[in-house]
DNA sequence: AGGTTATATTGCAATATGACCATGAAGACA
DNA sequence: TGTCTTCATGGTCATATTGCAATATAACCT
């Protein structure tokens, strides 16, 4: 992010896999596909919602270039294609963190 | 993220951060925080919608805990709360430059 | 073909989001 | 006090998202 001038897609590119992200059971889904790939009725047992919610929620993913697929006779299974969720989740701890001290902090002074 | 199992908010706290970054013009202003603080109307010229608008904005921002506030006369300037959204970017960065060579494989292949 | 299982898609209702306009609140200044 | 500037908030509208139920699709088996 140096640039100085940005194209107008730039961002909205960005903000759109950060948008798939943005979603409690999108990010279960992510969480879990990162030990190993897993069935879409696996994931519907995971996420505990209608299996055609998280249908979408996959295409979601999916349409975001953040997961794909694998067919096995009747089964679709899931998989990351990507490996540096590791630096978004960190991110995300570490806002959480922060904020944490705020509160304790507001609380305790 | 090595737990067994989660409590129902763990993703939820962490998707709500993952949402407030999920708007190009939210990523605009967290990107130009990243160099220093803005206030409100510079931020405004930079985003180009009215100036209700990016108020809101940074409202979601802020009830993220990603920036915070400081006032100066008639003027609030924001801030950015967190420092780690290098990784955060680094790994959009990396998701879109794995499209981009799938998109290319599926011309050129 | 018929039946069963696994996914995807569509339709619909409820809710959330985003944009603008208009207004309100607070500080600066004459 | 009045006015200007800066920012936030309420109202309203258009659009997007989400969830479930129902249906479609596809593979496999008999």
């Amino acid at each position: 992010m140096t640039m100085k001038t940005k194209s107008p897609s730039f961002y909205e590119r960005r903000a759109a896999i950060a948008k798939a992200l943005g979603h409690p059971s999108r990010l279960m889904i992510v969480d879990a596909l990162q030990e190993k790939e897993i069935c879409v009725c696996e994931l519907t047992d995971l996420v505990g919602a209608d299996q055609s919610t998280v249908s979408r929620h996959l295409s979601v993913l999916k349409n975001a270039g953040l997961v794909d697929t694998r067919k096995e006779g009747p089964m679709i299974f899931y998989r990351l294609r990507v490996k540096c969720l590791e630096g978004f989740f960190m991110c995300i701890e570490n806002v959480l963190r922060e904020n944490l001290e705020r509160e304790e902090a507001l609380v305790g002074g």
